[in-house]
DNA sequence: GTAGGGTTAG
């Protein structure tokens, strides 16, 4: 067969295109297949449904439809487009003679999560009505409970859940979380619960769907008391604080509604709870909503309820608040006091934080545990080692709190990061107690800054030793490989990630404008307002172009080859789509605040002061570890956090010693 | 060699 060359105009990637015909066939139980990958790559790469089409009627002409991997494949992508697009996608559907499993789930997928998820069930009992050898599996499953979940049709619901414990698929994961969530949709709590206590092995998901199904269902105690049990075995994810923040609502909702009807009010307890919530997620709006609250009905403020209010204050980006209400109070216990030091820690302001520890003191509050881990890591966060190593010393003798891991742990990432490795490592030889992951974690972390290999290899194997699952440990330990050039290496862990089925977390940052929060990882385009989010950007990069920056290339650490790709990925990562959104749609005034869940970059850190200064707009970033303070061309952080350690070092030195 | 894929919130 003759290579049909085709040109397709509005692909954008090309001016023509060349459908790759079938070259090879073998034929596998009576079935013939075609080698074609370059037809499905093809496929993947269409943005719209027009482009589709047109390859569509290519491979009607050159008799590549009749092969059942493409014919799926195209399938699969006309589904994932809008509702048009599922319904085109179940035309072609039924033009497939003998379609495979794969493209039956394809097609009940799309339709359960479409306008019409009755179709999902059609679909379903078609398959199971044809007879020609094509059962449902287990992906098929999550699907159509999805679409009776929808439908909120119960008896459906209840015969799924049957059919599936009978196809032995009872025990599945994804199955059993779908089966959660139809039972809490259609108001049967307990049945919801029944199911949840029957999964073997409880994933993020399971609690997750269970937390938001008593949310929701008006019972918020009992979702916040799975949200702590679950605390126990797993880590919360984003899905989960959204989930326990409408939980904290329900339940401030219900303690004003009884209120109103005359009975107890809110407590602090309640809002203890609520602000707590809000500080994981960095809800602001919400958070000082809640304030607001507290002042207008004179609930009293409790040293607990002071300290929520700093720690949410200090978590959502606004120091300041934070600062006003330490102010306020004047009887504040070490609670308070351990509070206003960590916020000042994070945001950088590490001889504050000292100021402050001694103030304490001169009032006569004695420092606990708490609040030396949090001046250490003020230490650690600002590079005062000789004032860090002076208060490590006398933590016991002066003050008598004995140190614990944690201490030990920011004690080797201020040491590790000002460039004392050997001295770091000394310190994990001297530990009374095992070094935990988090000691191990922040010397790895160190090694990153320093490009120092063997002791990273080191780190890691214990660090691993610990905690195989921990995929940063693979991630920081692969840069640090790619940083040296060692690809092979880079190679080697990315496969053995993929072997042990661990996954890079995504990078991805949230934003709250007017009180709603705008999510985005790398490269997205799902936002509704992305072509204007991506005008900006163009803008940006335009503007910073002529002002002579150029991006810092070191920061792309994957095996990217050329140059505009690694560009391009900088480009796109997703602090800089927030920034962008956040310049078109908050008033001049509003400084913008974002939330990210990885350590923010040296390239995106360089552009978000360049942007600060360029757009005269306040830029708080609030990074796994940190807050990083943009204003007018420079960040609180002094530099001293993400790349360049060696001027923090200088800086260091040149400084007298206290 | 003949593949691929799922559940939770707003």
């Amino acid at each position: 067969m003759a290579a049909a060359s085709i040109p397709i105009t509005s692909l954008p990637w090309h001016h023509s295109v060349s459908l790759p015909s079938p070259t090879t066939s073998i034929t596998v139980n009576n079935d013939r297949y075609f080698s074609n990958h370059p037809t499905i790559l093809l496929i993947k790469q269409c943005s719209n449904s027009k482009q589709l089409k047109q390859i569509h009627a290519q491979m009607l002409r050159n008799g590549l439809f009749s092969d059942p991997f493409s014919a799926s494949t195209l399938v699969s992508a006309f589904s994932m487009s809008s509702f048009q697009g599922v319904d085109y996608a179940h035309k072609l559907f039924d033009q497939i003679p003998k379609p495979n499993i794969y493209t039956w789930n394809v097609l009940i997928r799309a339709y359960s999560s479409s306008q019409v998820p009755v179709q999902s069930l059609l679909i379903f009992t078609r398959m199971l009505y044809r007879c020609d050898q094509v059962l449902p599996n287990k992906f098929t499953y999550p699907f159509v409970i999805k679409a009776a979940a929808e439908l909120l049709d119960m008896r459906v619901g209840e015969v799924l859940h049957g059919m599936a414990v009978k196809m032995s698929l009872g025990s599945d994961v994804f199955i059993l979380n779908s089966l959660i969530h139809f039972y809490a949709s259609c108001g049967c709590l307990d049945s919801a619960y029944r199911v949840f206590l029957n999964i073997p092995v409880r994933d993020v998901v399971s609690w997750n769907t269970i937390i938001t199904g008593f949310a929701q269902g008006d019972r918020p105690d009992e979702a916040i008391e799975l949200f702590r049990e679950m605390q126990t075995s797993l880590k919360p994810d984003k899905v989960t604080m959204m989930s326990v923040l409408t939980a904290c609502t329900k339940k401030l909702d219900l303690e004003i509604g009884r209120w109103v009807s005359n009975e107890p009010k809110p407590d602090a307890v309640t809002f203890v709870s609520t602000l707590s919530a809000c500080a994981q997620v960095g809800a602001i709006y919400m958070g000082g909503w809640i304030h607001g609250y507290i002042k207008k009905h004179g609930v009293k403020l409790s040293c607990h309820l002071i300290t929520s209010l700093i720690d949410m204050y200090s978590k959502c980006g606004d120091l300041n608040k934070a600062l006003e209400v330490f102010y306020s109070v004047d009887d504040k216990d070490v609670f308070i006091w351990s509070a206003m030091v960590a916020g000042l820690a994070m945001h950088g302001h590490g001889r504050d934080a000292i100021d402050l520890f001694k103030k304490m003191q001169e009032v006569n509050v004695k420092p606990n545990a708490v609040t030396f881990t949090n001046l250490l890591c003020a230490c650690s966060h600002t590079g005062l080692v000789e004032e860090g190593r002076d208060f490590f010393k006398k933590m016991q003798p002066v003050y008598g709190v004995v140190p614990g891991v944690k201490h030990y742990a920011c004690m080797v990432d201020m040491l590790g990061r000002a460039g004392h490795l050997d001295e770091a490592i000394e310190l994990i030889k001297a530990m009374p107690m095992p070094p935990l992951a988090s000691v191990w974690g922040a010397l790895l972390g160190a090694c990153k800054l320093h490009g120092n290999v063997e002791v990273a290899e080191q780190a890691s194997s214990h660090l691993l030793e610990l905690e195989p699952w921990n995929h940063g440990a693979y991630v920081l330990m692969s840069n640090i490989y790619a940083k040296s050039g060692k690809w092979d290496k880079v190679a080697m862990l990315r496969k053995r990630m993929k072997y042990i089925g661990l996954k890079k977390e995504p990078g991805c940052s949230s934003i709250e404008v007017d009180a709603s929060f705008h999510e985005f990882v790398v490269g997205d385009n799902t936002h509704p307002q992305s072509k204007r989010i991506y005008a900006k950007l163009n803008e940006i990069s335009e503007k910073l172009k002529s002002m002579g920056y150029e991006p810092n290339r070191s920061q792309v650490l994957q095996c990217v080859e050329e140059e505009d790709m690694q560009e391009q990925a900088l480009h796109l990562h997703s602090e800089k789509l927030a920034i962008a959104f956040g310049l078109i749609s908050l008033k001049q005034a509003q400084p913008i605040r974002i939330m990210k869940n990885l350590r923010v970059c040296g390239d995106c850190h360089n552009v978000a002061k360049l942007i600060s200064k360029l757009y005269n707009k306040e830029i708080f970033l609030r990074d796994r570890y940190r807050f990083h303070h943009f204003k007018a061309g420079d960040c609180s952080c002094k530099d001293y956090w993400p790349g360049s350690y060696r001027k923090a070092c200088r800086k260091l030195t040149s400084e007298p010693l206290p």
